[in-house]
DNA sequence: ATGAAAGCGCTAACAT
DNA sequence: ATGTTAGCGCTTTCAT
C-alpha cells in the first residue's frame, strides 16, 4: 500500500456536506436538516451553520440530491424552433416560471423532426427531468409508447389523453374577421398556415365561419413551412382581387406586407392586412400589423403550473386542458376598403 | 419486522444496471463495460447484454454517473434575452453543436440584470454543469470571485483572462462605410446600439474610421434598449440631411425602416439604409435590409468547441481568443444617392 | 436537539 | 473475460 499521504484534497474542490459538518462540529444530518429546513435544529446551531455554509462557499450537490430523492429538479423543454420568435417568447415566458418554482430548464430544438423528438426526449429521461413541456413538430404524438414515464405538458397541439395549454385558435380567426367585414371589407383572401396541424385549420376556419357567405372569400391557399410566399399567393396578392388579406401567423403576413410592397401595392390603401400571433416584430415594422395577440406569457406560466400540479399531486386524474383568450390588436395595417 | 413482503417493486420503475445484470446474467461491472464500450467484453455477453438493454427499456442514470465522475454532460447557457433574434440564432447554434457532444443545456436568460447572473449561474453551479458559455449583459464581469470553478467561455463581450469568441465588429463597421462610399455616399448618419459594449463601439469606430472625414458625418446620436427610436433619431431622420444612414443593428434599422416609412421617406431612393447582424427578419421585410452578417453558426460552434476543450485538456493555460469574420451582405435598402 | 447509518445507481480499480 | 467492491454526496429513518 502506497504511504498514507497526509495532503488528501486532491480530488474535488468543491466543498461537501461533511466539510461544513466537521467545520461546525456537527453532523452532516445536522448540517442537511438547517439546508433544507426540516428538523428541529437550535437557533443557535443554525445560525453556526449558516455561517460555516457561508464562509465555505458551500453549494447543494443536486446531483446527489436527486438521487436519494428521486427528483431533480429540472424541466425539460421540446421545441421546434426556438429562433422563430413565437417560439422564443414562449420559451422565454416558460423558463421564467420554470426558474421562478427552483426548475433548471434543459431546453432542446427539435428542428420539426419526429425522429429527433424521440430521440432528444431519451436524452432528457437519462437526465432524470421530473417532466417535459412539449410543443410538439405536428399533431402527430411520437411519443406514444417511447416508455415517458414523467408528466408532460402539451402546447398548442391537439394530443389525445395529454394534459393542454392552448389558445382560442377559432375565436380568433373570427375575430380576425369579424374585425375586417365590420370595417366595410368583403372580398378576402386567406393565406393559411400549414394545415397539418389543428390550430392552423382552426384559426382559417374561424375565420371562414365568421365571413359567413362564403363568396366572401375571393381565393384562399397554403402557405409552407418556408421563408417565402409561393408564386400563387404573390400573384393571388398582387392581382388585387381582395381588399383585405388574412394570414395564419405573423411570419406570413410580413412576407404580405413585403410582397405587396415590393409590387407598389398601398397597405391599408389599397388592401388591407391581418395577422395572427403579435410576435415583437409585429409593431417595429412598417406598417405596424393589425393581428391577434397569442398570450404567450399566459401560456408560458400555465404549462409549467400545470406541469408542477402533476409533479407535486395528482400524478393521475383526468387530462387538464387550458384554453388561453386571445385579442385583436388594432395597428396600422387595416383600414376601410376604398369606396368603390 | 414487517413480514417480508414478496412484492418488492413499489419504487421506482426506472430499470437500474442491477436489474439488467440480473436479467442477462453477468454482474452490474460487466453490463457498465458494454453500455461504456470499455472493458474487454466477449461479442457473446455483448450482445445478450444489449439485448436485454433494449428489452427492458434500460437509461442510464446520469445523475448516479454524475456522482462517480464528477461529470454531469451539461452545460449552462447564459444569456441576455432570448427573445432578442439576435440570441435566439446563437442559442440554437450552441445547444446543436452542445448536442452534437452528447452535452445536454441548461438555459438561463438573465434579462439584462446583473444581479441575475450571479443568481442564476450559482444554480447552474449546485446542478454542477461541467461548464458555461456566457454572453454577459454588458462588459462588466459580474463573475468576478463569485467562485465559479468550471471553464467558461464568454461571448462577444471583452472580459479579460476570460476565453473569448467575438466577431469583426471593426471591420464590419468599415466594411459598411466603405460600401456606403463606394455607391457615392458623402452625408451619413449614424444610429448606434448602446455604447456601454464594447462591440457596439467597435462598430461606430471602425464605421467612422472608415469615412476618413469626419466632416461627412452629418449626425451620430445613440439608441438606448428600448424598441422604439428616439425622438432625436426621429427628426434627425425626416430631416434628410444624410443620404444613408448606418444603424448599429438590425433592430435599430427596423425601426428607421419604419419611421422612413411613416414620414414618407423612400428607402433606398431617398436615404439608404445598412444595419448590423442579419437576424433572420432582415430579409423578410421590405425593403430588404443591406447589413453585416453576423456569423452566428460559427460562433456558437466555436463557443462550445472551445468548452469542451477546456474541459478534455488544457484546464489551464493562456485564454484563447476566437475571433470571426463579418460580411456585408447587399440587399435593397441601399442604392446609389440621386444625383443632387 | 442531534447523530449514525443505510442506501440511491453508477464507475472503475482490483481481483480472479 | 468477468466479478467484487468501495465509494460519489446526499436525505432520512431510527436511535439516543
Amino acid at each position: 500500500m502506497p504511504s498514507a499521504s497526509p495532503s488528501r484534497k486532491l480530488k474535488s474542490q468543491r466543498v461537501t456536506l461533511r466539510e461544513i459538518a466537521d467545520a461546525a462540529g456537527v453532523s452532516i444530518a445536522t448540517v442537511s436538516y438547517v439546508l433544507n429546513g426540516r428538523g428541529a435544529i437550535s437557533a443557535d446551531t443554525r445560525q453556526r451553520i449558516r455561517k460555516v455554509v457561508k464562509k465555505l462557499g458551500y453549494r447543494q450537490n443536486q446531483a446527489a440530491r436527486a438521487m436519494k430523492t428521486g427528483r431533480t429538479a429540472i424541466i425539460g423543454l421540446v421545441f421546434p424552433n426556438i429562433e422563430n420568435p413565437f417560439f422564443s417568447s414562449l420559451a422565454r415566458s416558460i423558463l421564467n416560471e420554470a426558474e421562478v418554482n427552483g426548475y433548471q430548464t434543459f431546453l432542446v430544438d427539435t428542428e420539426g423532426s419526429h425522429d429527433r423528438e424521440r430521440k432528444v426526449v431519451a436524452g432528457l429521461l437519462e437526465h432524470g427531468v421530473d417532466g417535459i413541456v412539449w410543443f410538439p413538430v405536428d399533431d402527430h404524438d411520437t411519443l406514444a409508447g417511447a416508455g415517458v414515464d414523467v408528466p408532460v405538458v402539451v402546447l398548442d397541439r391537439e394530443l389525445s389523453g395529454q394534459d393542454l395549454v392552448q389558445a382560442e385558435y377559432y375565436a380568433g380567426g373570427k375575430a380576425a374577421a369579424d374585425y375586417l367585414t365590420a370595417l366595410g371589407h368583403r372580398r378576402f383572401g386567406l393565406i393559411e398556415g400549414p394545415q397539418d396541424v389543428g390550430n392552423a385549420r382552426e384559426r382559417s376556419r374561424g375565420f371562414v365561419d365568421a365571413l359567413g357567405d362564403e363568396s366572401m372569400l375571393a381565393w384562399r391557399t397554403e402557405h409552407a413551412y418556408s421563408m417565402h410566399l409561393s408564386a400563387e399567393a404573390c400573384g393571388r396578392l398582387l392581382a388585387r382581387d381582395a381588399t383585405a388579406v388574412a394570414c395564419g401567423n405573423d411570419l406570413i403576413a410580413i412576407g404580405v406586407l413585403s410582397t405587396l410592397a415590393s409590387g407598389g401595392v398601398s397597405v391599408p390603401d389599397d388592401v388591407s392586412v391581418v395577422g395572427f400571433d403579435d410576435i415583437s416584430f409585429a409593431s417595429m415594422i412598417s406598417p405596424t400589423l393589425t393581428t391577434v395577440r397569442m398570450p404567450f406569457e399566459a401560456m408560458g406560466r400555465q404549462a409549467v403550473r400545470l406541469l408542477l400540479r402533476r409533479l407535486a399531486e395528482e400524478k393521475e386524474g383526468p387530462r387538464s386542458r387550458i384554453t388561453l383568450g386571445v385579442e385583436l390588436v388594432e395597428r396600422s395595417s387595416t383600414a376601410a376598403p376604398k369606396a368603390v
